[in-house]
DNA sequence: GACTTTATATACCGTTCGGTATAGAATCAA
DNA sequence: TTGATTCTATACCGAACGGTATATAAAGTC
């Protein structure tokens, strides 16, 4: 990412540290000290502690749900409607996969901030935009519903658990590809 | 759990918020204060704040494994194997459910600590206790594996994913029976 | 050239952090 | 009843916490 100026360079810092620590381990001065920056620079561009939070959030939240939101229609068009759920499935799951391999340390924060103490600084500032993801998933599986008709009711256990599935695959960091993945979610173990 | 004592009121104490706030953003003053104590007996207990953490973890994961031990063994006796998959998978994701269930603020510290950042207090210690679990259930699908020739290369994969499905379960909290999961992982999404 | 805005640093604020030195109770063994 | 052991409190430590008052450069505007 860009580092030609202070605020991305504090931006940079904090990712990475907040990443590998934790948002709450992490001191303002180190942060500082590792960005080669003074307080009042962060404190100018941010105003406060959560502030980088948020603006680290908020910025790469919406890249990763824009591509989201781009790749998660379900528009059947061959004749073999269940290819059809594949095929989309299977974008969608090497979506979250190239969008986490890119943004390798921000995707963590994602994982982390799923399962954060509710009443904790990341959890609080995360979690509307992370419920954006699972309505889109949700909305998604709406669209297959209507047309395989035993998913309807499921939606949102399949939304919750697709991301699931897809979050285990990210965590693994296995060799093993993604179809192995989606083939295995959608029919079953013995496949 | 019993808090005759002032060894248990911190630990008690320690779960509460230690799972609502997470582990950084707690800090000993407010722990002995909650709990009715002051520091020096905190210390003289558990000697350091991680000590407190360490205890906590200990003891309950200790709980967790062993009911995981055993509830994952795959026995089968019935003709058709494959409803003996089902009847175990069954057991293990109620066994886990159960235990989520009664030990609700410590199964989030579990859920927490799967993924916090690798270099935090919470994953350090957690990360050992935690990785028995996979130890038990990937044990578990190599059993299943015997039998079941197509299972075999991927008892890691349907480790996690299982796991994962079940922690998927209890994040969600929905009042959908655990069988529809178990059914879901076994035979897909068109089922 | 005077003035405003933008961006940065020095030096400091009060508070809280994890942890401790010391001592006083309570309990128990002899 | 003396002495050791166990447990708890007062009062404190230096360091780090998040945050700021003030000053000053640099850059753009009139």
């Amino acid at each position: 990412m860009d580092n030609s100026n202070n605020k991305n360079k504090i931006l940079n810092i904090a990712l990475d540290l907040f990443s590998k620590q934790g948002y709450d381990a992490v001191g303002v001065q180190t942060l500082c000290e590792k960005a080669g920056i003074t307080k009042p620079t962060l404190y100018y561009y941010f105003g406060s502690k959560v502030g980088v939070l948020k603006e680290l959030l908020s910025v790469n939240y919406a890249k990763l749900n824009e591509m989201l939101e781009l790749n998660s229609h379900y528009i059947p068009h061959a004749k073999i409607y269940e290819k059809d759920v594949v095929l989309t499935l299977t974008n969608v799951a090497q979506t979250y996969l190239k969008f986490a391999k890119e943004n390798e340390k921000f995707y963590k924060m994602v994982l982390n901030a799923t399962f954060a103490p509710d009443n904790g600084t990341l959890s609080k500032i995360a979690v509307d935009f992370n419920s954006v993801q699972y309505e889109i998933i949700e909305k998604m599986f709406k669209s297959m519903a209507r047309v395989h008709g035993n998913m309807k009711g499921a939606e949102k256990r399949l939304a919750w658990t697709f991301i699931g599935l897809i979050n285990t695959c990210i965590a693994l960091k296995t060799q093993q590809s993604v179809n192995d993945f989606v083939k295995q979610f959608m029919h079953g173990i013995f496949s």
